[in-house]
DNA sequence: GTCTATACTCGGATAGAC
DNA sequence: GTCTATCCGAGTATAGAC
């Protein structure tokens, strides 16, 4: 890829990745996709075979970027510490970066259904959850170990926990549910 | 409606709620939905609008169903023992007739974006995430309560809590961690 | 290698006959 | 209450310009 030429490629992953999260994949025109980048509707069929070919190649990024967390953190020591150090990782990046990404997922989360690239990003959910769990333990803890991140995820969706905080004070309230969900009681 | 001669329009929602859930609403068209029916696809427009004007009705039936039940549990007791009994009956609710329309919502819920049978369902699942929590606790507290609710829920996701137990028995470990979850500790 | 012009197909929607 | 005919718009394919 080191002879290209443009980076057209790319900025049509950038502008589908907003506009699938706002308006929704199949609500979502080449058309619009085209004009916002300035060129013509079939232009978008050189770098990519179909629509749902782009689609692909944005969920693989965010499958790449949730591979990275795993990566990291299987990499981490299995003691107390380390794990409540997960969690602060995944808060921090729910923060930082994935927030869009995360709306992303789920409001195409029927459009990636049966793409293959749905598929890994979905196994990488599946990981990225079973992250905490300690292998040896019982199906109660590893039910907790397992919602302790689906916590910290959901206290980065607005709507369904309005209790009247901001952004990152909901983030800690479900940093610390999480963090007392992994220790022992 | 008692004049009505045939019962086509629940025939129709029955096979959308079907069809939309297995498939997902952008990717069904209404030829498949009459073929089931045997009828013809311009034949669909007499019952109703449009083809999103199914996807709302289906989306209000599952609304219903939630008010309903949050209608109850409104009209319980604020002991532990009741709240106990609530998430009990979510619970089984899930098992016994939720689950296809959880799975439906799921699939469906980038389509069902700026319905207004859309909106209605997500202040009615916000209701009921909300109907543990005690008005004057704390955040952690509050955070917990809902928390206790999507666990039951996410109980009943198979793919996400792959931890080698059935339906069933996985459903009891939800409903006990989300137990413990609004006991005082 | 990168893009435009043009044309084809199929699905959602409407009007009006029966 | 259901069907026939028809329109329109979006995804897609291909030829060819630069």
């Amino acid at each position: 890829m080191a002879g290209r030429r443009t980076d057209t490629r790319e900025r049509i992953e950038q502008v589908a990745l907003e506009l699938f999260a706002e308006r929704g994949y199949d609500k979502t025109t080449l058309q619009e996709v085209a004009e916002r980048l300035q060129i013509t509707r079939p232009a978008l069929y050189y770098h990519f075979r179909t629509k749902e070919a782009i689609l692909g190649s944005v969920v693989d990024r965010i499958g790449e970027s949730i591979d990275e967390l795993v990566g990291w953190a299987r990499g981490q020591p299995a003691t107390v510490e380390s794990r409540r150090e997960i969690l602060r990782r995944i808060s921090e990046l729910l923060e930082d970066q994935w927030r869009p990404l995360f709306r992303f997922a789920q409001v195409n989360q029927g459009a990636m259904r049966d793409l293959p690239a749905g598929e890994r990003l979905r196994a990488g959910v599946v990981s990225m959850l079973s992250l905490l769990a300690m292998p040896g333990a019982g199906a109660i803890k590893q039910f907790e170990a397992r919602l302790a991140v689906f916590a910290v995820v959901l206290g980065s969706v607005p709507f369904l926990f309005d209790i009247g905080l901001d952004e990152s004070e909901r983030a800690a309230v479900a940093l610390e549910v999480a963090t007392k969900l992994i220790s022992d009681d």
